[in-house]
DNA sequence: GTTAGGG
DNA sequence: CCCTAAC
């Protein structure tokens, strides 16, 4: 409870600094500080600090304090709506600003960061009591901060995006079921880069046939399963391992794709829906129908016999039913300490070797399960468990969708030589096979070509499946969020280390820094837009040569919609002007192509539209309502820019005219 | 990194 | 939307 909160911190002995945000434009604009010159101005503004500050002790200014709920900006209907909500992060700046230490009691480096940015002109902001904002002056502005803080929980709740955790899967306990059929070129381009059709060829003297003939699974279902036990899975860890099994024959566990009809038709484009909240435009749901139509046809092979999850220590794994004579317990290569974390989908194999090995000295492989690399999603509490299904259902396509290739490891060593015998390499029916492993990795020739990126195609591959929230690309560092960004950028370049080496670095792999960079983390947020514009966001690199020598590529122009701009308004009456960050983070947060600068400069447009007539203006119209807000607003943020001016200059004086 | 303002 | 000065 956000109040709660705030008196626990005052009685902790917290006592959050009062900071009424000072706009530069009160300290002094650009044009006057150059015309006054900048020394004459820089002791004019230390003497104004100074003044402030011994302003600010003698008069010990009254914290702003809404404990009485009718003289809160605030009200009591958010109050309840900040209760059902927590500790959202949308609603922290106001939380800041009006409540003055949530966001620093729930997150200190937040404040410890701001008080670091805070200069001494900071305490000239003790001079104003907090300004309750012209919301409180409005007569509708108990409706309209409810409006804020549904279009917030809204704007969170449909949003997804990078983690360190599996909390919403936890709690959801999502079963996820996708049927898929094989298309059998696809089956046959994966079983062609299998080392072993290229064994099928050669030393046929030594008649070794691997049993890898689990993987053919022609005719059968895909499904995949997450977590649909939660006793399966203990998710006590941050992360999540999928293991894949495979078994030759359909076996009762896997759970009837009829059970779930709806969800093995997830992957078609009928059911894709918005997770884009706020910018949920008309238009924009064709787009991203498109891709992931493309992504699921491209992706539409059978692979899993089924899915289950799995602690990183490979502690649980499905168990197949045994069509096999032999059911002696194998070590598994999961075992070995080499692999852990390791970035590949490597598999957790099962070696057995044949007990009644034949003359032919047979080579008899089980492969338990294929291990797909840690996903790691984060999704608010107010997704829709459809929307989680579909979250993790890219996710694993996206594995899948950019093609696969099996690697072989052979005591932690790669084995890269496709045209070697099993005999050469050491796989021979004599020797111990514990150490023999598969790895299923990504296969950079087979990412489909739409999703490659000229910088990394895993990367992009990754981005474009999850949806990047603005449409750009997906490299672009806009496009993902800080850990997902970092972590998915190590582990592209674990996959590329893996792709390229030919040894495996297991001691890299194991090492626990790279615990997270064995996972793919996501960023699923809202979809891509969709109209001409907004496909113009997503430039392909290879195509406009001509300009990829130039400096950057402007941005494409993207209109705000009415929505912003109410959004935009809403957060401005209640943060005033001049804390374009603070407005970003408050209703512009989760849109990535929205930098705070464009946001300031929207508003300045907006003024000017408002003042002008409406003949004049162009674009899309804004509701002459919103034009009244705006006006409204400017006029009441410059009033008080301006008495904040006043009485620093007032303070300025006493300090001089003080002995 | 933010903010303000001109272009 | 870009750029830059100023902080």
């Amino acid at each position: 409870m956000v109040f709660q909160s705030r008196m626990d911190c005052r009685s902790s002995g917290y006592q959050a600094p009062v900071v009424p945000h000072c706009p530069r434009s009160a300290r002094g604009k650009r044009s006057a500080r150059k015309k006054a010159g900048n020394h004459q101005m820089s002791a004019i503004d230390l003497l104004a600090n100074l003044a402030s500050k011994l302003l600010s002790e003698r008069e010990n200014l009254p914290r702003p304090c809404f404990n009485d709920r009718a003289s809160s900006p605030v009200g009591v209907d958010m109050t309840v709506e900040l209760e059902r909500i927590g500790r959202q992060k949308s609603l922290k700046s106001e939380a800041y600003d009006q409540l003055s230490c949530n966001e620093d009691e729930h997150c200190p480096e937040n404040f410890n960061k701001r008080k670091k940015t805070n200069d001494l002109s900071n305490h000239s902001k003790a001079l104003q009591a907090t300004p309750l904002g012209p919301a409180a002056l409005f007569a509708k502005s108990e409706i309209l901060c409810e409006d804020a803080i549904s279009e917030e929980s809204k704007f969170v709740g449909e949003n997804c995006k990078i983690v360190h955790g599996f909390d919403a899967i936890q709690k959801c306990g999502t079963k996820m079921l996708d049927s898929t059929t094989v298309e059998s070129h696809e089956l046959n381009a994966i079983r062609s880069r299998t080392p072993f059709q290229a064994e099928e060829k050669m030393e046929r003297d030594l008649h070794m046939s691997c049993a890898i003939n689990s993987i053919n699974l022609n005719g059968n279902n895909a499904v995949l399963v997450s977590s649909d036990n939660s006793s399966e899975v203990p998710f006590g860890k941050d992360k999540i391992h999928h293991k894949v099994c495979f078994s030759k024959q359909e076996d009762d566990m896997r759970p009837s794709p009829d059970k779930d009809s709806e969800n093995s038709s997830e992957c078609t484009p009928s059911v894709i829906t918005n997770v884009g909240g706020k910018t949920d435009l008309p238009g924009k749901r064709m787009d991203y129908t498109r891709q992931r139509t493309q992504m699921c046809s491209f992706v539409k092979r059978k692979f899993f016999e089924y899915y289950s999850a799995s602690t990183s220590d490979g502690g649980i794994f499905c168990e197949a039913n045994d069509t096999w004579s032999s059911t002696k317990a194998i070590k598994s290569c999961n075992s070995s300490p080499n692999y852990h974390g390791a970035n590949d989908a490597w598999s957790s194999t099962k070696v057995i070797k044949s007990r009644n090995s034949s003359p032919d000295y047979h080579v008899k492989l089980r492969i338990k399960s294929f291990e797909v690399p840690e996903l790691v999603v984060e999704i608010p509490e107010t997704t829709t468990v459809g929307s989680l299904k579909r979250t993790v259902l890219e996710a694993v396509n996206t594995i899948l969708g950019g093609g696969l290739q099996l690697g072989v490891l052979l005591q932690g060593k790669r084995v890269t030589d496709d045209s070697k015998t099993l005999h050469q390499v050491g796989i021979s029916h004599s020797d111990k096979l514990d150490g023999l492993c598969f790895t299923l990795e990504p296969n950079t020739k087979h990412v489909p070509e739409k999703l490659t990126c000229p910088r990394d195609p895993h990367l992009l591959s990754l981005g474009c499946a999850t949806g990047s929230p603005d449409g750009s690309p997906p490299a672009a560092p806009s496009a993902t969020d800080q850990l997902g960004s970092d972590a998915t950028q190590k582990c592209v370049k674990s996959f590329r280390e893996n792709d390229h080496d030919s040894v495996l670095s297991s001691t890299n792999a194991s090492s626990p820094e790279n615990q997270i960079s064995s996972s793919l983390v996501l960023v699923a947020a809202p979809p891509p837009p969709v109209n001409a514009e907004a496909l113009a966001m997503v430039p392909h690199r290879s195509k406009p040569k001509s300009k990829s020598c130039q400096v950057a590529q402007r941005r494409v122009r993207r209109p705000f919609s009415v929505a912003e701009v109410e959004a935009l308004v809403q957060a401005v009456e209640k943060l005033g002007t001049g804390r374009w960050r603070d407005v970003k983070l408050c209703s512009f947060e989760n849109e990535k192509h929205r930098t705070y600068v464009d946001l300031k400069d929207k508003w300045k447009t907006l003024v000017h539209t408002a003042r002008i007539s409406p003949q004049q203006r162009r674009g899309e119209p804004v509701p002459q309502g919103l034009l009244d807000r705006v006006l409204l607003a400017h006029a009441y943020w410059s009033q008080q820019q301006s008495k904040l001016q006043v009485k620093s200059l007032h303070a300025t004086e006493t300090l001089l005219l003080l002995p």
